[in-house]
DNA sequence: TATGTATAATAGTAATACTATCAAAAAAGT
DNA sequence: ACTTTTTTGATAGTATTACTATTATACATA
């Protein structure tokens, strides 16, 4: 698909829309490769500001703090996944050939080809949200973001799994636990398998196999208890 | 038991042993203590310095930094877990009741009544543990960290877990993933029970269903394999 | 032409994350 | 008991971070 989508946030985790500027497109595009490279503590409004021509003050117009910063990037992440998932199995009628799908798509969003939007790298922030992600909620301020709906788009796409899953077998006590932990692990297999090898089975980049695990995992819950009944 | 354990971490993550002296240990207890109340990013040596009644630059003789006294904290974790769970289940002959016993034990760490060791409070280590500990690898210093050692204890646990899924079937293909995943979703669960609660169907501090989700997805997982033969 | 809005340039502040120095206190060795 | 070493406390200082405030200018719009 070679078609620009937008993708509307539910929250205000920014000060001005950055989508309606070019220094706010700046912004989003350079703050995902900085925080690529340098890892979210070593990057600053400072760094980003000089990477982009631009200043440190004009970047406070747009998010308050590069806690938010990151909190937008992944709600967009997870959006941007939410649809692609969506647009991945739209076609596919069975719920365990959509599950099975959905598990692929999201293990291989490191790989995604068609850029939804021309100043995201989706592969890029791929990684930023695999290595960076769980400091969005990790903080002392999880209740108040929470309050501020922060984690919609990440609720959302947990909740649409879980329907899946349940449509496969309604009587599944665990369904958003079940899809949390798999999205959790999609990333977490990843991240071991490059950094911490001898954690996990999956080898390198092999996205297949992090598949398969996952695959495994989820159908055997699944389905265990559509034998118990 | 009332004994007193003492735990040997396998790395340098200190510059001077803490366990050797008062000052020590202080610094551990009240780090605990601190980065319960404040959370990691707002913790601070002067405020902890200030806290046991030192001064920032003694605590910098004991840790390098902030982030260094973390991977101490969190390897203590795992090593103290580890240890508790070969306690619980040494009498445990069949492979399947250990590792359910593994993890009951695991997710119930927050309830630990017996203390190990005088000065460390398990139960708001615990808490620590699952706020922050993603922190500890999630830097762009992994790789050296994990040369140095840093991530032998969590290593040595998952290890050890995994041997037991091998003895209840040793042709599952993923006991190291699983384990790591299962280790992730104790503390992930709990978690979201208590912050985002619209992601996971455990309530509040109920560990019973942390259990019981986690048994029925690690037991089908193993077991399914086990049919497939 | 007037008016609002966005940006750049500059300056400044409080807090953080350290490092260095030195003297006093405590512990260890003989 | 005396010396030596080690550990701490007190103090000071630096670079960087995470901001806020002010003003001038450019740019777009009505």
């Amino acid at each position: 698909m070679a078609t620009t989508i937008h993708i509307n946030l539910k929250h205000q985790s920014y000060l001005r829309e950055p989508e309606a500027t070019e220094l706010g497109r700046k912004i989003i595009s350079e703050s995902i490769k900085l925080i690529d490279e340098l890892g979210f503590e070593a990057f600053t409004f400072k760094k980003l500001a000089t990477e982009i021509g631009s200043t440190e003050a004009s970047v406070y117009r747009y998010f308050e703090n590069k806690h938010k910063l990151l909190v937008y990037l992944v709600s967009w992440y997870w959006a941007w996944l939410h649809y692609t998932v969506i647009f991945h199995t739209q076609n596919i009628e069975g719920p365990r050939e959509r599950l099975a799908r959905a598990i692929e798509v999201i293990t291989k969003a490191g790989e995604a080809d068609d850029p939804a939007v021309v100043y995201i790298d989706e592969r890029v922030l791929h990684r930023v949200v695999v290595a960076e992600s769980s400091k969005v909620h990790h903080t002392k301020e999880v209740d108040a973001e929470n309050k501020a709906g922060y984690f919609l788009e990440l609720k959302h796409f947990c909740h649409y799994l879980a329907l899946v899953v349940l449509e496969i077998n309604p009587a599944y006590p665990y369904p958003h636990a079940l899809m949390t932990t798999t999205l959790e692990a999609a990333h977490q297999q990843l991240f071991f398998a490059q950094h911490l090898p001898s954690l996990t089975e999956v080898k390198g980049e092999r996205y297949s196999e992090t598949i398969g695990f996952l695959k495994q995992m989820v159908f055997a819950a699944v389905d265990q208890h559509l034998n118990d009944r």
